[in-house]
DNA sequence: CGACGGCAGTAACCTGGGTTACAAAGAGCT
DNA sequence: AGCTCTTTGTAACCCAGGTTACTGCCGTCG
């Protein structure tokens, strides 16, 4: 774990914080689809990503979805800090992306060294700071932009976080990322195509030109 | 300003940081409607909210505005916070909502605290906390609810920060708020009189029940 | 092999809400 | 009072996108 820590954290943290993270840290390995965390679970570690993604969803009573954003390499969960710090459940629901492996860190450690390291401190607030901006923009999209838009978005959001230009998923499961319906994407997908921006195949599609 | 600093904040900080706060704040005293910042502005203080309200609002390159939601008593915005500490142009604008007192913030001074004061962290904490939950709830309500409800919500909002039951707005300036068009308002305004729960009237209507 | 279930394509239809246009009702000014 | 500007009410129209329904397709499993 250590040698993680160092290669994705190593510039930022000072060596005797990487020390302590690798002390009270769990390595954790999870495969693509597990769910970290649910709506209303109370949550009670702090995750630092090493590799792999995480999507971050919001739900409303009737149980239709909205990605917010994915969490990468170097990030933290604002969402889960937020909660930990305030002992409340979880307003989202985070699932991993891809195959992901990440550090787990107990919550009073968090508070710890917020007083103690400076680099911490700057870590955390960057953090919230990201994560707000990856909101602002989520609004942006659902608030300002035509949802032809916005499935172009998600598509080079979501190739550039797996590091992959092939899609792996179904129309159905775009649409509930992007609360609308299999058949507004099949559309929009279909026009797509005929733009020559994209292959379309069975499970998955193929970005040619975005 | 001191009487006013303890008075809303003597509950969360020490005594000893509220006579700091005393020494290097500034007292401010804004009319309604006196914009604090614009969109793309550097930001070089923050503000701790003493009485009055603030509405914080998201632009679009078109000139399209979405509200974002509104800070009261004793919050701050952790939107600038984000913006100062990474020395970024601030996202939105803040304008004043009621006339408003406020203590502004050297952000020099943000960041010595975070490491000397317990309780300012956690205040600065809770305020991103805060602040996200409002984000999402904005976002639930353009992602999830239709007009009308996003209405409704709307008149709620504004009639608990101004503390009065009477909203003093055109049709028009409320269309600005949710980004739609002062046709819609009117037309779903006109459907709640109906309904018996307002009362319209030129440049303001009363909450009868909602 | 045939049957069955998940996936994609497409057409027909509906609706919320955005747009345009115009009339009428205050409200301030001279 | 008359004039003008702002605000509101309303009708007619349009369109993105949501809904329903049906088709053909592929893959898997018995």
């Amino acid at each position: 774990m250590l040698k993680e820590l160092k290669d994705n954290y190593g510039y930022i943290f000072e060596d005797e914080l990487i020390a302590e993270i690798n002390q009270v840290g769990t390595f954790k390995e999870v495969p693509e689809g597990f769910k970290f965390i649910e709506i209303g679970d109370y949550v009670k570690s702090m995750p630092l990503l090493v590799s792999g993604a995480i999507k971050i969803l919001r739900e409303d009573e009737n149980g239709d979805e909205l990605l917010l954003y994915f969490l990468e390499r170097g990030d933290t969960c604002a969402m889960t800090m937020a909660c930990c710090i305030g002992h409340k459940k979880s307003e989202i629901r985070a699932v991993a992306e891809t195959p992901t492996k990440l550090v787990m860190i107990p919550i009073r450690k968090m508070e710890e060294w917020m007083a103690k390291y400076p680099s911490w401190r700057s870590f955390v607030l960057e953090s919230y700071q990201s994560r707000m901006n990856e909101m602002l923009e989520t609004i942006d999209s659902i608030a300002f932009m035509k949802m032809d838009q916005r499935l172009l978005r998600y598509l080079r959001d979501k190739a550039k976080v797996t590091g992959d230009d092939t899609i792996h998923a179904t129309h159905q499961q775009i649409a509930y990322d992007l609360h609308t319906s299999r058949v507004v994407v099949s559309r929009l997908l279909k026009a797509l195509e005929k733009e020559g921006k994209i292959e379309l195949h069975r499970n998955h599609l193929k970005i040619i030109d975005l």
